[in-house]
DNA sequence: ATGTCACATTAGATTTAATCTAAACTCTTC
DNA sequence: GAAGAGTTTAGATTAAATCTAATGTGACAT
């Protein structure tokens, strides 16, 4: 995505496009993975030394306040962010923890009635596994994680 | 589940069964929810204040290696833990961000080809929105928004 | 142009979660 | 009862995230 696409997309939901924002939607953009916010504030910080941790820090709770950044669920200590448009599930690594995006597809609703009084916004797969890069050192023990044969 | 079948349970995947972390496990079994590492310490150490952190955190993570509990994968920068019994998915609330099961299904895999040479173990799904309790009020995240409940 | 006000940013301190360390304890087996 | 693996402990340490209080910035009404 190029720089005016992010200043509009930041101004369309009411934020100033500063140059520190700015850097941290642009870190975001460009990665395929999910870096952690740690991660973030080291590009961000490497790029331009005068930024600070809170600001990386603020910067990423308004865009996720804004909508235009996820908090991805994975295991790990770590906060993990996700800036890209586009609907997927996540793959998340045993091995080294890496959080990678799988193409979207549609999944069935629970049963009814299995929700209560609870209201639905939305649902992800998470799947498990070992990515690309972990899987040819050696094969799991798993046993099958409730997935229906194609 | 009681006392003889915990005992039982971490015996047969080889773990002693020590009076500390008989407690880690009974108290995981007892909730519903998925408490974080940090809350079992505090009921651990509530109920004999002779345990240690690092103890409760050791067990933990020897419950983990021995697929007694699982890790759940959620915002926030607490782990959260869930002994495994049966299979479910997961609820997070948006508003308080408990973490509560939902009845498991299966999910259809993912079309052949969008995880390349991806090692699938297993996948479960996240539902995001607001839990029961939440629900009703639709109030932001955090403190009463200065509104009078209804 | 200048004063003002809300929004942003900063360095550094603080809080919180998790892990490490080294010594001590406790079973089990010989 | 000595040896040794496996556990536990208190306290120190690391790492992530947040808070604090001061400062900077830009829009805009006067």
């Amino acid at each position: 995505m190029d720089a005016e696409a992010i200043k509009r997309s930041l101004e369309g939901s009411g934020l100033r496009c500063t140059p520190q924002r700015y850097a941290v939607m642009a870190v975001l953009m460009e990665q395929t993975r999910h870096p952690t916010a740690a991660e973030i504030f080291k590009a961000v910080n490497r790029a331009d030394p005068r930024c600070s941790r809170a600001t990386t820090y603020n910067n990423l709770r308004d865009l996720v306040q804004a909508g235009l950044v996820r908090e991805v669920a994975a295991e790990g200590r770590a906060a993990r962010f996700d800036a890209t448009g586009i609907r997927h599930h996540h793959f998340i690594c045993d091995r080294c923890g890496k959080v990678e995006d799988v193409e979207w597809y549609d999944v069935p609703q629970p049963r009814s009635g299995s929700l209560g009084k609870r209201v639905l916004r939305e649902c992800e797969l998470i799947f498990r596994g070992l990515c690309a890069k972990c899987a040819p050192r050696r094969l799991p023990v798993g046993r099958n994680g409730g997935l229906r044969p194609p």
